[in-house]
DNA sequence: AGATGCCTTAGGCAATCGTCTAATCGAGTC
DNA sequence: GACTCGATTAGACGATTGCCTAAGGCATCT
């Protein structure tokens, strides 16, 4: 469920450059602004279509099915993120500069969390999708895991790194949840605090 | 948004014992059963009918719209939760003995949590819903407020009682979040350390 | 017995759903 | 110029949607 093997993807790609590419492209841009602005819900072909400025019919052609079409959003969605999560707590730099980076994202990323949370609660009733959100929160934690062994280490926290991580991951989430209804009470004084505590830390020890 | 008036109810509530408060009731409760099984975007009039046992066209003639019968059911939702937790948190035991009763419920209370955050997910779309759960939040908020305060003093905790606050609902939703896609990793063991550190504190104050 | 009023029924309305087919388009190949 | 073939089009299929109406059932009250 979690492992380290990548799902095997819903379709061969298309070959880039050719017109099936631009308009496949089109039909998943729009379904994600869909996803923004009404809801997997609010989503059907022909409304999808209309979005994209293509025919109806070519749903179906280029994806199968509507299930199809939100899979494949997942997986060039997953793409994106994990490649750059990777990239940004691999880089060379201390730790809080990281945690301020991700703090960073947590707040500009809010049109592409809506469509990932969209995503999972769209799974919540569809095992296909599910099995996927699920490895797709496993990249995830392991990038965390990497990330917090050394800090959790020079800092000489107690609690276990499994639960630390989860900890972190469990209150994003969290956080992100509540502000998709509107809710950011207590939020920002949470996050200046952990900022102040982590800069305490990193004042003590050299990195 | 969060202040402390209740909105006003979707339509006042019928006459106990009448014909009607029982075929609304069965409605509320086939509703709640679908929204465990199929999600929020599988139940329509008919399928809610079925559940229920009941004519379709009862689900016009009793709440007038399929917005209304979710609304009544979060309404309806709402009443009961806050009235627990409230309980709970205001009874005269040890905190410790108050956190393991709340965590006790995190795990038995499943089916709820699928009840309360496909209405959740729901209210990402629909303004009227949103304002519904983001008054929720605001009581539960004030309940966690209010039991946190004392135990926060006594252990001589230096975050914020709102952002403590904020860090435990946040961390709790974005726990029961994850499970709902099936992940529980790391879980078991952050709560273990929850419960293990608090305990530490207990053994040291007297209470 | 007759009338009142709530509850329930079956059924129909236009609109929309996902899916599929057949015809057309247009660029590239012989 | 004839041909090929992927891309695109319009349109139709049966099923389902939310919502509403007209008629019947049934307990209660005068």
């Amino acid at each position: 469920m979690t492992d380290g093997r990548t799902p095997a993807p819903v379709r061969p790609g298309p070959a880039p450059g050719s017109p099936r590419a631009s308009t496949e492209e089109a039909f998943l841009d729009a379904a994600e602004r869909l996803l923004i602005t009404v809801g997997y819900a609010g989503v059907s072909t022909r409304v999808l279509a209309d979005e994209a400025g293509a025919n109806p019919g070519l749903v179906h052609y280029y994806f199968g099915s509507m299930d199809n079409v939100f899979l494949r959003v997942l997986e060039r969605f997953t793409e994106r993120l994990i490649a750059r999560q990777r990239e940004m707590y691999g880089a060379d730099i201390p730790f809080i500069e990281k945690w301020r980076q991700a703090m960073h994202y947590l707040d500009v990323d809010r049109p592409y969390q809506k469509v990932w949370y969209e995503l999972q609660a769209m799974a919540w009733n569809k095992p296909e999708l599910r099995e996927r959100v699920a490895w797709v929160n496993g990249q995830w934690r392991a990038v965390l895991t990497e990330a917090f062994a050394g800090p959790r280490e020079r800092y000489g926290l107690t609690m276990p790194l499994d639960a630390l991580v989860a900890l972190v991951m469990a209150f994003n989430e969290g956080m992100i949840f509540e502000r998709l209804a509107g809710i950011e009470s207590g939020h920002a004084a949470l996050l200046e605090w952990i900022d102040a505590w982590l800069a305490t830390w990193e004042q003590g020890a050299s990195e």
